[in-house]
DNA sequence: AAGTTTTGCAACCGCGGATCT
DNA sequence: AAGATCCGCGGTTGCAAAACT
């Protein structure tokens, strides 16, 4: 089914209009772009059931982009918000590169954007590669026009869109017979109608024989995130380490899957480092307004988790450990539990607001009060939460490592929760002990692997190591062997954590001071 | 059942380095 | 030396299936 544009008096319509956030929104708004931009009204999630302000901060890449703020904006949104619960369900025949459901004998959808096919020799209008975005088509095409020659979009019989299979035959027969050659005198001389540059990337990103089809590997997924973390958006660069699949393969899937999960994890994708301010204004949305937000957080499980972190929320210790305890719960086999720190300080950040509340007179104040008591009864509750001693917690710890040597199926669910939950908890006190040692200064790094033969992880980026252990034992806490190329000291006898990485080091600070700053969401 | 939204991705855009003329 | 062209790259977006209301 086609998307249709969606009418400007519908009830999901009428939520946007309510919409505070996105002022490139309501510019175009004003400029009567209404109908084309109901699709970046859905980008944007507007017709979400929450439309706080607080929820809808566009990523600062989003406000970067000046081509379409608010579908970018609107697609880091979803990310942050929803399950990708379609990319489950959405198999792809990958033998015809048709998604199921297809009409018979069309390709997969495709298409990019308006027909603008870049004149080669563009940097004409200013001056030598000058930058040319936003540029009026219209303004091109004519100067191109006066100027004698057309560029090549223009040119009678050149096709643009999906390829049909009779194209790619075409296409396929005359590189195997000829090689590539030149691209932009293959169409001509394949009998093809289309430019050269599209000749190219269709061979390139589809019909070239080396592509590995099918989804991605857990392997081949680690091994995007270990690459991404050392060369970034370097899409080529990843895909010539990844035998068989493209840059746009490898981009895509980042795009719509990886970059989503770590997200929700609380991961700058860019940075791959914590974001735990954000995300803990939508935690503390969904501890007030817990029905309505219910499917942010879908599953039951995660409500467990969150209860069971609740009384931790008023021991300060344990949040100054945050970063060692991130690289804990990352070594957890399933992704909830890979949450683990962001439920912790969701839980401390709600108590915080909680109070700050309280001392306000709102519609939420009551609200905010009784779950204050609830966190402080709680908190009473928690000695028999932590073990006394700590080397009955690595003895347990030890005695559960078999467990953690089976990444791959843990990804896919294969570990009980309460399990998760007990490794957790037991992770803590040994932590704590760490951090009141004052003889030492305990060096805890962000993990960075470029082997593969490591079993690394990197959606917390932190591993935990003391002077004294070995890199074995490192990974016995860690459930991870890992290499380390970014280091941070936890300095005990201060209270206070520093690191190379400013995001560890300034965790708590970000914690209280984006806390409560609605202003800048607004 | 029909309309709307979400989602994945193939294909496009346009920049800029390399090479050619 | 300078302009034209080729090519590769990262970013963007329209299409259509699937999901949702």
């Amino acid at each position: 089914m086609r998307m249709r544009p969606c009418r400007a008096g519908s009830s999901r319509h009428s939520v946007r209009t309510g919409w505070q956030g996105c002022r490139e929104l309501k510019r175009d708004q004003e400029r009567g772009r209404d109908g084309a931009d109901c699709m970046h009204a859905s980008r944007l999630g507007l017709s979400l059931p929450l439309p706080l302000p607080v929820l809808l901060r566009p990523s600062a890449e989003a406000q970067s982009s000046s081509r379409c703020r608010c579908s970018r904006a609107g697609r880091f949104f979803r990310a942050m918000g929803a399950a990708s619960s379609s990319s489950v369900r959405q198999e792809r025949n990958w033998t015809t590169g048709r998604r199921a459901g297809d009409a018979a004998g069309q390709p997969a959808a495709g298409g990019g954007g308006v027909s603008r096919e870049r004149c080669t020799s563009g940097h004409l209008f200013t001056g030598a590669r000058g930058r040319r975005q936003g540029r009026p088509y219209k303004a091109l095409s004519s100067l191109l026009a006066s100027m004698g020659r057309a560029p090549c979009w223009e040119k009678s019989g050149l096709k643009k869109g999906p390829w049909t299979p009779e194209e790619d035959k075409k296409l396929v027969a005359y590189i195997k017979e000829h090689g590539q050659g030149n691209w932009r005198t293959l169409p001509k001389n394949a009998g093809l109608a289309r430019c050269g540059k599209s000749c190219r990337l269709r061979w390139t990103n589809y019909l070239r024989p080396d592509i590995k089809r099918g989804r991605f590997s857990f392997e081949e997924e680690e091994a995007i995130i270990q690459l991404h973390i050392l060369l970034g958006n370097k899409w080529s660069a990843i895909a010539a380490r990844l035998p068989g699949r493209t840059d746009n393969e490898i981009k895509n899937y980042w795009n719509t899957h990886i970059r989503k999960r770590l997200l929700r994890m609380g991961i700058d994708p860019v940075t791959h480092t914590p974001r735990w301010p954000r995300l803990g204004l939508l935690d503390l949305t969904s501890l007030l307004k817990p029905a309505a937000v219910a499917a942010y957080y879908p599953t039951q499980v995660d409500l467990d988790t969150l209860r069971a972190l609740e009384p931790l929320a008023s021991y300060p210790d344990l949040l100054r450990l945050a970063p060692l305890l991130s690289g804990v719960a990352a070594s957890s086999p399933q992704q909830h539990t890979q949450l683990l720190l962001p439920w912790l300080l969701q839980a401390q950040m709600t108590q915080a607001a909680a109070t700050t509340m309280a001392q306000q007179v709102t519609p939420q104040a009551a609200e905010a009060d009784q779950f204050l008591q609830a966190g402080t009864a709680a908190c009473q509750q928690i000695p028999h939460l932590i073990h006394a001693n700590p080397a009955a917690a690595q003895q347990q710890q030890l005695a559960q490592e078999p467990q953690q040597d089976h990444m791959a199926d843990a990804c896919h669910g294969a570990v009980q929760p309460s399990i998760i939950y007990d490794n957790q908890l037991d992770y803590v006190p040994a932590l704590m002990q760490m951090a009141s040692d004052e003889s030492n200064l305990q060096q805890w790094s962000c993990t960075v692997s470029t082997s593969n033969n490591n079993n690394y992880n990197v959606y917390s980026g932190v591993s935990v190591s003391t002077p004294s252990s070995s890199p074995a034992a490192a990974g016995q806490i860690n459930s991870a062997s890992t290499t380390t190329t970014t280091y941070g000291r936890l300095n005990a006898s201060s209270d206070v954590i520093t690191a190379d990485d400013d995001d560890a080091g300034l965790l708590s600070m970000h914690l209280y001071s984006d806390l409560l700053d609605v202003s800048d969401y607004m």
